[in-house]
DNA sequence: GCTTGACCTCAAGTTAAGTTGAGGTCGTAG
DNA sequence: CTACGACCTCAACTTAACTTGAGGTCAAGC
């Protein structure tokens, strides 16, 4: 009572070559059946169902990768070992809408008072950074030096 | 009185190979002098940290590109010019932080009662696609077909 | 007047997260 | 037993947002 990679796609909406993805990636795995094709359990297409979520919450699949490593691989994961994931979750989610919160404030005396210029800006030197992930080239975010003053 | 680009780069924070980079999408001009060298006006440091700022928020570059042309390009943009642009910064911001309440809220029934199938789950086909805008590959998402049941 | 650092262009590389395609096998329905 | 869709692998392509490098000019100090 496996799923074929197929059935997994349907019951997911990930496309069939994503899944194969993200099992290079190890972020899932799966049995082979005599033919060696690929045979998923339930478990699996939970795991795939929080790579959705988590990836709607702008997390890389590396970061997922690592929440999901803290599932018990030895037998399946319970209801109790998926809410100790899920809260962190929350503590992301709280943290994010705080960040934007402030961002909100300071946005408007900050853009809408003209002082853009970032050296005084409190916006450039705010610790949001970490709470707002947003696009772009991941690997460089945060590293961005303080400007240096003159 | 303008600016070279690396003083540019060292006021904005920005590498000198992305201001170029902006000049070439068409986010920011610059005049060039006897020498062929860009010289920057007061303007566009301001036009950058918009770029970085939205940038934090998630927005393309396409989509701040959009934003920016809203402004005159005949005289230098005032208060009044930002103000606007700055609003819908307000506007995406609230959307984004009442999608992640509500995801915050879905998340507690969803991933902690261990419902996790999606196609069950209140969060796979909730409105928050819109609100949320996470990584991963732009082009696909809000495009994903609604999981065919069966 | 020459050296040195800042600047120039243009092409190619990088990362994430997949997709697309070629060429080939599996399994099931008729 | 054969057709056909679903599956397999592996390599190459895609997009965004840059960076890196090669090979060459500009300008300011000594």
């Amino acid at each position: 009572m496996g799923f074929m990679i197929g059935k997994v796609a349907q019951r997911t909406g990930v496309a069939v070559s994503a899944i194969r993805f993200y099992e290079d990636k190890g972020l899932i795995t799966s049995e082979r059946n005599s033919g060696g094709q690929r045979v998923f359990r339930a478990a699996d297409i939970r795991r795939i169902s929080f790579i959705i979520i988590a990836q709607k919450l702008g997390f890389t699949l590396k970061e997922i990768a690592a929440q999901l490593g803290k599932l018990p691989n030895s037998r399946t994961p319970n209801k109790k070992d998926w809410e100790k994931i899920s809260q962190s979750f929350q503590r992301d989610i709280d943290a994010r809408i705080e960040g934007l919160t402030q961002l909100r404030n300071k946005l408007t005396g900050c853009i809408g008072c003209g002082c853009l210029s970032l050296d005084v800006c409190q916006l450039y030197n705010s610790e949001d950074k970490a709470a707002i992930k947003g696009s772009g080239p991941r690997y460089l975010m945060g590293d961005r030096p303080e400007p240096p003053e003159k």
